[in-house]
DNA sequence: AAAAACGTGTCAATATCTAGAACATAAGTT
DNA sequence: AACTTATGTTCTAGATATTGACACGTTTTT
């Protein structure tokens, strides 16, 4: 095992991170503290960090994230751009059911919602894309999951965290599950995270055949009767075959 | 002069920017080549990379970058809260106007709606929140795009698509374009979009001179005189310059 | 007015990172 | 098939960049 890490270089991501994570400014000690750091040592770091434009200091001598990671993330987002090719499925899904439609792709052991269409239900407020959620619960996690198992089995022992009565905690029975989904090429979720929400998604391929990003619908239970499920389940297998297809048109 | 930077951590640095830049994975010869850094010093930044999520490799030995800096950028975008930082000088246009005042960012190659003054007039566009139209057209994307040109421009190449006889869609014509808003600081769109509609747009900056958001006013023509139009101009220039402050603030 | 806590500098000691060579494996070339 | 030249990865000695304790001037709290 070679695998040494460079200390300067995580301590200064663990400093962007704290930063990004902190809603106001911070100063140097606090934050040394915060990171289990030598105040010097965190000073040091933050330097650099302003020298390459990802924090800044206000005229309070408090620190803070500035918009440069956000731009970085930008690039990276833009490169996939995912959320354009989707788009077009993700309207027509909404517009079949009515319900938010969700494109997610992996982050660890979660999902990520890099795309989103509002339920045309709830008028409600900008909610901003970003949000995750445990990879083991959710549809459109479990569709992912079930598409990049043989990496991502052995670091889910031991974090199968319970949320509902519904929730897979066991290795055996995740198994089960993952099985069942590669056979149908679709993962529902009845209430696993959130006890009344079901949610139903399936994977979207890469032209390598990756499992890069799942679409998926999300809805209140009581929303839906067991006919309507099946046909949702339906209209996502097709929005995602087709977002596949897509793809690989590229 | 104390400033002196950690080494380790602006090389690790340049090898994110250098990964979200790419748009394809690279492998760890061909990235230390263009740092300018040694194989193994590459080799082992990637790791530390990997280990905190920023990068990944796949099944080539090819290195990218993951959505990790996205996530995080989208935290500090978040608690930026720009919404709520702006909805007082968009009430205030909205006043002033009384015509459908928006803020959006860029998202792709499209401008996304994140809030919205409704227009109080009868006759009125309509564009929902959270919906998007194509950068190269509305004035709110128009004007993102041009302080945002570097990165966007190739990207547009052999995209503008066209939506009334007045789009925009040669490069020849959008160069220009670009270097009016930038020499004039606002965006003008006169039907290139939906025919009967003008609307008007100014960038929005962060403290570090990012053009990360814009607002404008939307309106059918029909409503409008010359006169009134070169008065939202210079009450949109205002909003905007006065929203980048309160920016720079925090 | 003292005391505590803050951000910022300094500097020697050493733990950290670096460079370079060496390895295994893959891709190209003759 | 042999040879050549890529590639990704591992190893280690050794230089040096990074570190923490301490010091300093200010601001805030007691």
């Amino acid at each position: 095992m070679t695998g040494r890490v460079d200390s300067t270089l995580s301590k200064g991501l663990s400093v962007i991170e704290a930063l990004a994570a902190e809603d106001k400014g911070i100063g140097v000690s606090e934050l040394a503290r915060n990171l289990d750091l030598t105040k010097s040592n965190t000073f040091r770091l933050l330097q650099t960090l302003i020298i390459h434009g990802y924090v800044k200091q206000d005229q309070n001598k408090q620190y803070s994230a500035t918009m440069k990671a956000w731009k970085i993330g930008q690039m990276i987002m833009e490169k996939l751009d995912l959320p354009r090719l989707s788009i077009s499925q993700m309207q027509y899904l909404s517009s079949i059911t009515g319900e938010a439609v969700y494109l997610s792709v992996l982050d660890g052991l979660s999902t990520l919602y890099i795309e989103k269409v509002e339920s045309t239900k709830a008028i409600r407020t900008y909610t901003p894309k970003g949000g995750n959620a445990p990879i083991h619960c959710v549809a459109t996690g479990k569709a992912l999951l079930a598409f990049n198992y043989e990496t991502l089995r052995e670091k889910l022992i031991g974090n199968l965290g319970s949320y509902t009565d519904k929730t897979i905690t066991t290795m055996e029975a995740l198994d089960l599950e993952v099985a069942k989904i590669k056979e149908q090429g679709v993962a529902v979720d009845r209430g696993e995270y959130r006890a009344e929400v079901l949610s139903i998604a399936a994977p979207v391929f890469s032209s390598n055949n990756e499992a890069i990003a799942s679409i998926g619908v999300s809805a209140p239970a009581i929303n839906l009767t067991e006919e309507d499920i099946e046909k949702i389940i339906h209209t996502v297998k097709q929005a995602a075959q087709s977002l596949t297809s897509t793809i690989k048109d590229i």
